[in-house]
DNA sequence: GCAAATCAAGAGCAGTGCTCTCGTTTGTTT
DNA sequence: AAACAAACGAGAGCACTGCTCTTGATTTGC
């Protein structure tokens, strides 16, 4: 991630600030006007520099957005952590997961727009680089260690349809992320649970409940608290 | 919907069909390249014609998306009924249940970015307006109906937990959106299954499964087979 | 001290959404 | 049939975008 171990010379001081500052610029008019507006020229602008200049540190728009992408996945992981370390009774597996989601759906609430360059349609070409996935997998790992504690404390899920062959084989890199291994049914339920809580959120964010579902915040509780159920976790 | 009940005169004739000749070529290029990438001055070049002409027939660019909004609503909607109906033996729901997931999946991956501009981050400023949800409630009414149908026919999900005050409330227009109407335990199954439904899909296709799900297709069945258990229907 | 690398800035290209004006065509009304 | 108004297509133009290239100044490392 941070591949600048020790910026000696001036210029290299300057080099760091100023992508810092470019960041922070364009991560406050993403979170104000979304990705799709984000424009190199206003970036600059509000910094009082060339246009020019700030390819000089992005290559190119989709760099920046890419940029902005990890830092969303790092800050959103960051907030999930958080919420998890936060229950110190960590055999409380319901309490966590409790915190994880709500946290997700807090954090999304907070910065619609980012949590959409996240988790909605991928921008304009978009070639997801693997940088992004790293970052990515923090929230995941959150889910599935919680997943694999549950499991090591003997909590089962409601039984699962068996498996298909293909996809025992399929799901062998979720299994397998986790030591102790995760069994069959704790993975299923896991992906499941895992769809349901980000389709859950994306669904009420971009306006799919609209005058079907009144509460959004009771509905989202009550999402999460069936999941925990069906999860084994309550 | 179609408030043209009969194009007499010449002029109108011709509008009618500059307009069907205008929102085919902006759907085409939505399909090929995406709706970020939808131009007004493409589809005029496409058509021969001045971009300035375009906009007799949508006064804005994002009009024109919210046509092609409506459109791929419509169309995803007759895929998903025509999937229902195909199901001869009508008490079959789980056949029906089945059926209809995989119509939307393999609309969504024919055609990802249609997808995407209805189940991903909306696009103009997020001002949907009403046109579309009607042409939205299509999709959904077809899942409310086979849960009303199973409901009838005397099948259970497996027990959910009980609903809290403020969600008893809050999803009454779904409850009440068929008749008879769903009862607490169908309702909130049923809105869990259709986040996980299209959290599945949106997460696939906007690759968020990548190096964690080795076969879509595989684990996509499997979820709607699980889908399917929890709802009662198999 | 000097060559080389790095930098900011400006001009410029090709593209965009959108507006305004202009002359023409069409439909309606007298 | 004539007259008028509405609708139309085309073109020019504005303000904006991402991005490239060149120019000249500054800093770096040897």
């Amino acid at each position: 991630m941070s591949d600048t171990p020790a910026p000696r010379t001036a210029r290299a001081i300057a080099r760091a600030e100023l992508t810092r500052a470019i960041l922070d610029s364009a991560s406050r008019q993403l979170a104000e006007i979304g990705p799709a507006a984000l424009s190199v020229r206003a970036v600059a602008r509000d910094l009082g520099m060339a246009s020019s200049a700030v390819y000089r540190y992005f290559p190119s728009r989709d760099a920046l957005l890419t940029a902005l992408l990890i830092q969303a996945y790092d800050d959103l992981g960051a907030a999930v952590e958080a919420a998890d370390a936060q229950v110190t009774e960590r055999a409380d597996v319901d309490g966590r997961w409790t915190g994880i989601c709500h946290a997700v759906r807090d954090w999304a609430n907070d910065q619609p727009h980012r949590y959409a360059l996240l988790y909605g349609s991928p921008v304009p070409g978009y070639a997801a680089p693997d940088d992004t996935v790293t970052s990515a997998t923090r929230i995941t790992g959150a889910l599935l260690t919680l997943f694999r504690d549950a499991q090591a404390a003997g909590l089962r899920p409601k039984p699962a349809r068996p498996l298909s062959r293909a996809e025992t084989a399929s799901i062998e890199p979720v299994r397998s992320s986790v030591e102790p291994h995760l069994d069959e049914e704790w993975s299923i339920r896991g992906l499941v649970a895992w769809a349901t809580l980000f389709g859950t959120i994306s669904l009420e964010l971009f306006g799919h409940m609209y005058r079907g579902v009144l509460d959004y915040d009771a509905h989202f509780a009550q999402v999460v608290d069936q999941l925990a159920a069906d999860l084994g976790l309550a």
